[in-house]
DNA sequence: GCCCAGGTATAAA
DNA sequence: TTTATACATGGG
């Protein structure tokens, strides 16, 4: 089924390669992915990019969900209910930096991914490029994932806790496959409740998640604004660290308020893309 | 060979 | 409590 969604402030190219996600690939002027077990191709038309309206081409098994609910997964998905032009309106008022970084890098939107998905993906992160990244998390939907149609569906936790490393070698992650695997067996078997981090405050869902071997405050961080819609989480790496010294000495996440993670990713995308080394 | 990549666990100071 | 090193793998 192919359909239409008003988006504002969304930038495909932005959006899908500023590193909040790792699974979307650029073909002849679409972009294609998979969100839960559904697989789409989604761009916006010449004739309605002044508009805001992005057009969602799904392809899925035969009637796997209704229309309606294909329509309520991927308006979720790309959070159309939050008003980013309000948002970055606000965080431009706090620094010139900022203003800088969400001028430079026009409607990058935070997506609602799902949280087993972010968290696997950044476990996955750590210590890694984006490249590698893409490729390790790939391998992960082919062996392991449910085919949707042309695509793999991301690996449920119930099916990868019961693999073994050995199991995870053909990954290639590295010494990330055992943070994997107890990520996987740590929430089949509930000692990381994925409904209760939804209702905790921001620290004590970060302590949650810290219980898992290979999580640690990026990750964690990471997991709360990819995953759960944390848009106050605050994921500092390497490179935002070189950031907060140069442009925002002595602040911490607080200062950016409680789009700290809005404002991270625009940041971490002008650093990025200036290539800021030192 | 060496260094790095959207870090973290572990040991040692 | 802070600081150093190893960790798998692949690319530059």
């Amino acid at each position: 089924m192919i359909f239409k969604l008003l988006i504002p402030d969304l930038d495909l190219m932005e959006t899908f390669s500023c590193g909040q996600c790792f699974r979307w690939t650029y073909n002849q002027g679409k972009w294609e992915g998979v969100v839960d077990n559904c697989e789409a191709e989604v761009y916006f038309a010449d004739s309605d990019v002044l508009n805001n309206i992005l057009t969602v081409n799904v392809s899925q098994k035969e009637n796997t969900y209704s229309g309606s609910d294909v329509i309520k997964m991927w308006s979720n998905y790309f959070d159309i209910c939050t008003n980013y032009t309000k948002i970055k309106e606000n965080l431009m008022s706090i620094h010139p930096i900022i203003a800088e970084a969400v001028k430079k890098s026009n409607n990058i939107r935070i997506l609602r991914q799902d949280p087993w998905e972010a968290l696997c993906s950044f476990i996955i992160s750590q210590n890694n490029n984006i490249k590698r990244i893409k490729f390790i998390i790939q391998n992960l939907c082919i062996c392991f994932g449910d085919k949707v149609v042309n695509k793999y569906s991301f690996p449920s936790y119930e099916k990868l806790a019961n693999l073994t490393l050995e199991d995870l070698k053909i990954l290639k992650a590295g010494f990330r496959a055992n943070y994997i695997l107890d990520a996987a067996r740590k929430i089949s078997n509930n000692k990381v409740n994925f409904e209760e981090i939804k209702k905790f405050t921001i620290d004590k869902a970060l302590k949650e998640l810290y219980n898992i071997k290979g999580v640690g405050p990026k990750v964690a961080n990471c997991t709360l604004l990819y995953g759960f819609n944390r848009l106050d989480a605050f994921p500092i790496d390497t490179w935002m660290n070189k950031a907060l010294k140069m442009y925002f000495p002595g602040k911490d996440s607080s200062f950016f308020g409680p789009f700290a993670g809005v404002a991270q990713q625009y940041i971490f995308n002008l650093i990025r893309n200036k290539r800021i080394q030192n």
